[in-house]
DNA sequence: CCAAAAGTGTTAGACCTACACCCATGA
DNA sequence: TCATGGGTGTAGGTCTAACACTTTTGG
């Protein structure tokens, strides 16, 4: 049994292009089916799924989300449904806002508790997700037609992970294991809207003690290569605890 | 018609005698039968109470609350629970968590939206409210034995609070219009949960130009009267917006 | 050897911290 | 006149902001 008025939506977060993206997904009748087989919770979600003519619109795409089964709990089922979209497993995951208004899906009344994800697309295996023909990046500043208040769980969710940005090293998690400096501050100067002082970034950066020099360098670049930095999650953890200001 | 399985929970924070307080009722059966009507939802929510043994328990208190009409907004509502329960509008309000654990409550799924309010208790008038007689102030370190999982969600609210009171002037919600520094100082020590340097607390605050002198002192009291300041609103919104750095 | 990005240091000003005494008031 | 809390200044250290050139690498 599912709730038929309370969903969870993903906003998943990627950095690519250096540029900020959002996994998002379109519902072809052979994946939806796949899916609610997969959770046994076919004929209900049949009847949502027809009662919806939006959802079966190619022009239109949509988070990735489900309703809650009765039977599972909010966030690890939310998990789930992430591990399922992504392949991947321990996503940064935030719930930030349920939206609850009267009029956001027509003819229904439909509550969504709505999560960010943060996620190093190189990492995203889009052949290990029983949706992923359905599924694909967007940058943020150039979204396609979207179904529902998407937008709006969208650019909330935007708004939130710029907040958390500002006082907690969560960037981290929308880079790869190896990261040059620089592509760091780029992160930063696209999460915070602003360009920051190359200079100024590096000092403080290292004077967090959150970055370990790997000792490698990037390979065939066509300039001076960069050094490799992990980040240090121990420090990485004190420093979420705590709070930071990352302000620059 | 009410989602039987979908409540909103609303933790309101005073200050009261240099502590942090919350407004917790006891539903006694007049006093539910009496907001059931007010709300043409009596028969959906008897049913309910009847099923809930603990809500009719003398020893426990709860988180001021209701489930969500179906034809309500979730926020809208929310608001009204509060000024039902207050006497007060313009009440400063905070979405800050949906807890949807599986056995939250006994014997049935209700996942909650869980929202967190600041109000000054001096102008808090017990007497507006139909539910007055049942709605009693408790020092969040001396709380009685709550209903469910109120505690955890009391105390994430706490811990959100702190969190946005570190960068957000969200303190002065807490207290009537014009007040002392040392008020608002003492205000902060307890939500931040550390003592400060009233010197450097008055630089760091008056440098802000969020305060502004109303001309008038405390009178009657034993020892020198302070001044009174109370704050400037566009100034607040300005600080709202930005945030800044309060951990002092 | 050229293009392209990596990497580096200094200075002036702002802000933070630590710290101790006199002032005004009512009882 | 005393008890109580209100109110103030300074100096040292740390952090921030602004700013331009040299280094390394592959093509």
């Amino acid at each position: 049994m599912i709730f038929k008025n309370l969903s969870i939506d993903c906003v998943i977060f990627g950095f690519r292009d250096n540029k900020l993206n959002v996994l998002l997904w379109q519902p072809e009748p052979e994946i939806v089916k796949k899916l609610l087989i997969l959770n046994d919770v076919y004929l209900e979600f049949k009847e949502i799924y027809e009662n919806n003519p939006a959802l079966k619109s190619d022009k239109h795409w949509g988070l990735i989300g489900m309703h809650l089964p009765v039977e599972e709990d909010l966030n690890d089922y939310t998990k789930k449904i992430l591990e399922m979209a992504t392949g991947l497993q321990n996503i940064y995951l935030k719930q930030f806002q349920t939206f609850g208004g009267i009029n956001r899906i027509p003819h229904t009344r439909v509550l969504t508790v709505a999560y960010y994800a943060l996620i190093n697309p190189e990492y995203h295996d889009l052949k290990l997700s029983p949706v992923a023909k359905a599924v694909k990046w967007f940058d943020i500043d150039n979204l396609p037609d979207v179904a529902y208040d998407a937008k709006d769980i969208i650019s909330h969710a935007l708004k939130t992970l710029r907040e958390e940005a500002k006082y907690h090293p969560v960037g981290f998690h929308l880079l790869p294991d190896k990261f040059t400096l620089n592509e760091l501050q780029t992160l930063y100067e696209v999460i915070l809207g602003k360009t920051l002082d190359t200079r100024n970034f590096r000092k403080k950066i290292l004077n967090m003690n959150l970055l370990m020099d790997t000792g490698e360098k990037q390979k065939h670049v066509a300039h001076r290569a960069a050094k490799l930095f992990s980040f240090d999650m121990e420090m990485y953890n004190k420093l979420r605890e705590e709070g930071l200001n990352f302000s620059i």
